[in-house]
DNA sequence: ATTCGCAAAGTTTTT
DNA sequence: CTTTGCGAAT
């Protein structure tokens, strides 16, 4: 049993699986078989005899859990191991102890827009509206301040602050509401979770002797407030492992505290710390490319990442004149060895800093008849539509919440206007009571005419009746909202035509909930399903279909590719130029993420620049980033392409298996000619950034506040290494996240490019997919008519009629 | 109460 | 150039 575990594991890997007791740190670099560790850990502490619900893993993403899930699944079949984000552990146990917070066991949980819209009202309410300080910039305070763990009673303006002074008025009257709605933000969900951890110190040991042993992934992006909840939960058993990758750390702009995995040594004395050093992903030029850029890096642990693959072609970095070139020519590199090289469209993606940049890539992308996606941000569950019939599911759980009232109160409209809702909200806070009460009382209420009055009567009559179906399965009661609530009559008989898309998008909520009922572990409550809304996002899953990937470089992590573009690596967008530009803090960060991007890769990788990058529809010239300087001269293989392409001409970025093919037709890829080159990759300024000063900050890393919150024990137990033999069989080829298509849907028939009929509309061209809450979404382009339709796959009409062609 | 029009802004993103 | 939000007008 131990055995079967065992195989397959590097030396590396092996000592991180078989640590039992204590603290241990898992550094583990990009392709090193990190969620392969964290499985076979568990699977082992399983077998020795660990009681599965002793063990607790906590991610940071809906992703990396079912991952883990999934591959645990395989190891330890049936095991009750508790796995997931941080955010749905922290609201479960709040559930259980809502009251010693404040809340109720049925309290809401606000999305950021709802959130964000409680601040604006109550900087509104309090006058504190300033002309530097936006709303929003107030919210992201507070969540920054929640993410410390620093709640409103503890918030102390700075001085001189003008920001910290507005806060200190606004965070706790913001607080203030949420309580009285008994509602939480997702800020909230750990927050809270903390402050009962430090105020009861029985529970607080009870967590720690119930889950002995506990796992973090991507400790790296941990904050202050995550950082408490692992260590409270570690004091008694601190049997506390934690992977992690300081390289990899890109969310520092949103609270990650990098300090988390450099001081992890110093916080857990005695720790066992394990180096996943070898990449078994990507070849030796892209590795040690990856390795000297961000070897430039002060702030990391050190870690020499290395890798044992075959050498590879040199990394490319290309010179563009401008942004359209650098996406045609990418485009037409595709085109060409999917057609010439045997490669799949599946095979590449192109990576880029900004959104705004995608763009282009998509026109190319088009007008060379490619199959692509983009991955976006904009989930299912944030969608306008759907939230509004979440906010009635939520109104109908928790009368309290007030914010939930008010953005369905009229919607859709019902006679209820600004001025009704002002009236009811006044004689709500002066009878100290929820909005929803006030709505009861509408008849008595001074001010509010008995026409609205009525209105209002009607829609308490209205949720009343719904409170009815309360006991029905929560997907009728979804329906019965869409229905009652006016809401479908409304998209019906609207003549916007993406109101149809909106009631579609609805019907999938029903499914949606259909599919909670029938598959979650959870009973399936109305409670749980709102949780399940507000804690998911469907489409962090990509799809799995023929077609090249276009995201972010955030997105792109713990995803891997055959071969990668990264396109506009120039100075102002990687390092990018920001508002506040500080410190090389910023600059690190940026250098991760580049390293990110480029340990993406498994066999080619290409970096490229314009000369000139029209942005906004502003062209300006566009200069190198410094990062390119960091790659070493004797490992990339440096080009420039000129302007006006052959329609069509695509260099190679492959070195196909027969590299005598189509791989470099260099007809506007030449070596940069001796007539002065716009851009030289020398090495003089390269060796120079080398010895730049010694930078005077990174001092000791001041411990974090979390250190004094919750003390840990002189000594813990001796830490046991398991005792397998040691037999090496190093074929541990894993690919940590590795993507697969776990997707139901089949990606061939409704391509981009593929005709398609409509009873009504008649024939068009797929020019658009996307995937929302497991269903596909195809936009059209119809004949006679310029504009783009939207369609469900699944309850569309549609029907292929010609395979993808290029227009 | 809805609709229209204009102004302003425009990193990255999970829960 | 595009999107989004707010304010004025009907």
């Amino acid at each position: 049993m131990l055995e079967s575990i065992l195989e397959r594991l590097s030396e590396a890997q092996r000592e991180a699986v078989t640590h039992v007791e204590g603290p241990l740190l898992i550094l583990a670099g990009p392709g090193s078989g990190k969620t392969r560790v964290v499985t076979h850990r568990i699977a082992y502490l399983l077998a020795r005899g660990v009681s599965d619900a002793e063990i607790l893993a906590l991610t940071f993403t809906n992703k990396a859990a079912d991952e883990m899930r999934n591959r645990l699944a395989q190891l330890a079949p049936g095991n009750r191991v508790w796995l997931g984000t941080f955010h749905r552990f922290c609201a479960q146990q709040l559930r259980r102890h809502a009251p010693l917070v404040g809340l109720k066991e049925n309290f809401s949980i606000l999305d950021a827009r709802e959130s964000q819209r409680v601040v604006q009202e109550v900087v509104e309410k309090l006058q504190l509206q300033h002309a530097l300080i936006s709303p929003e910039s107030i919210g992201r305070a507070i969540s920054n301040a929640k993410g410390e763990a620093i709640t409103h009673h503890a918030y102390q303006a700075a001085r001189f602050d003008p920001a910290s002074q507005i806060l200190v008025q606004v965070y706790p009257e913001y607080a203030r509401r949420l309580l009285a709605a008994n509602a939480a933000d997702f800020d909230d969900l750990l927050m809270h979770f903390v402050t009962i951890l430090r105020e009861n110190p029985e529970l607080r040991a009870e967590y720690d002797r119930r889950y002995r042993f506990i796992m973090v992934d991507e400790y790296q992006d941990t904050n202050l407030t995550q950082y408490s909840i692992a260590r409270a939960l570690s004091i008694d058993h601190p049997n506390l492992a934690v992977t992690g990758d300081p390289d990899q750390s890109i969310y520092g702009w949103r609270g990650a505290d990098l300090n988390n995995i450099l001081e992890f040594e110093h916080d857990f004395p005695r720790v066992r710390v394990v180096r996943l050093e070898r990449n078994y992903r990507s070849t030796r030029s892209i590795v040690d490319a990856a390795q000297a850029l961000i070897e430039r890096n002060r702030r990391r642990k050190a870690k020499t990442h290395y890798s044992e693959k075959e050498q590879g072609p040199p990394v490319r970095v290309v010179q563009y004149p401008d942004g359209q070139t650098e996406a045609r020519s990418i485009a037409g590199s595709i085109r060409d060895q999917i057609t010439n090289g045997g490669c799949a469209a599946s095979d590449f993606a192109v990576l880029y800093r900004v959104n705004s940049l995608s763009r282009v890539l998509e026109n190319a992308f088009r007008e060379y008849g490619l199959a692509f996606q983009i991955v976006k941000g904009v989930e299912f569950y944030s969608r306008q539509e759907v939230r509004d019939i979440i906010s009635y599911l939520q109104l109908l759980n928790n009368p309290a919440n007030d914010v939930a009232l008010k953005r369905i109160i009229n919607t859709p409209a019902r006679g209820i206007g600004a001025t009704t809702v002002k009236h009811l909200e006044d004689f709500a806070e002066q009878a100290q009571l929820p909005l929803w009460e006030a709505c009861r009382r509408s008849g008595t209420i001074d001010g509010i005419a008995p026409r609205s009055a009525l209105q209002v009567v009607r829609f308490v009559a209205l949720m009343d009746n719904l409170h009815a179906c309360l006991t029905h399965p929560v997907s009728s009661l979804v329906h019965a909202v869409i229905e009652d609530s006016g809401y479908s009559t409304a998209l019906r008989d609207s003549h916007d035509p993406s109101d149809q898309d909106r009631l579609s998008n609805l019907h999938e909520l029903v499914t949606a909930a259909r599919e909670f009922e029938e598959h979650s572990t959870l009973d399936p409550t109305l409670e749980n399903f709102l949780e399940q809304t507000a804690l998911v996002n469907d489409t962090d899953d990509l799809q799995a279909g023929e077609q090249v990937t276009l995201m972010t470089l955030h997105a792109a992590k713990g995803l891997e590719f055959d071969a990668v573009f990264i396109v506009g690596v120039e100075q102002g967008l990687i390092p990018h130029r920001r508002r506040d530009a500080d410190a090389d803090r910023d600059e690190e960060e940026e250098r991760r993420l580049l390293f990110v991007g480029m340990t993406r890769a498994r066999s080619a990788l290409q970096l490229s620049f314009a000369g000139r990058r029209s942005l906004h529809n502003k062209s300006e010239t566009a200069i190198p980033s410094p990062f390119i300087f960091d790659l070493p001269r004797d490992l990339i293989e440096f080009s420039t392409a000129s302007a006006d392409l052959p329609a069509g001409a695509a260099e190679g970025l492959f070195d196909p298996a027969s590299s005598a093919g189509s791989g470099v037709d260099d007809e506007y890829c030449q070596e940069p000619g001796p007539d002065e080159p716009y851009f030289e990759l020398d090495g003089e300024r390269n060796t120079r950034r080398g010895d730049r000063p010694a930078r005077p900050g990174g001092g000791p890393a001041s411990i974090s506040t979390a250190a004094e919150l919750f003390q840990l024990p002189q000594a813990f137990p001796e830490s046991s290494p398991g005792s397998a033999a040691a037999h090496e069989s190093s074929a541990a080829v894993d690919t940590a996240g590795g993507q697969a298509g776990r997707n139901g849907q089949d990606g061939t028939a409704f391509q981009i490019g593929s005709w398609v009929a409509h009873p009504d509309y008649g024939t068009g061209q797929i020019v658009w997919r996307e995937r929302a809450a497991s269903l596909e979404f195809v936009k059209v382009r119809f004949c006679d008519n310029p504009k783009l339709r939207r369609f469900a796959v699944k309850h569309s009409p549609l029907r292929i009629v010609a395979g993808p062609q290029s227009e």
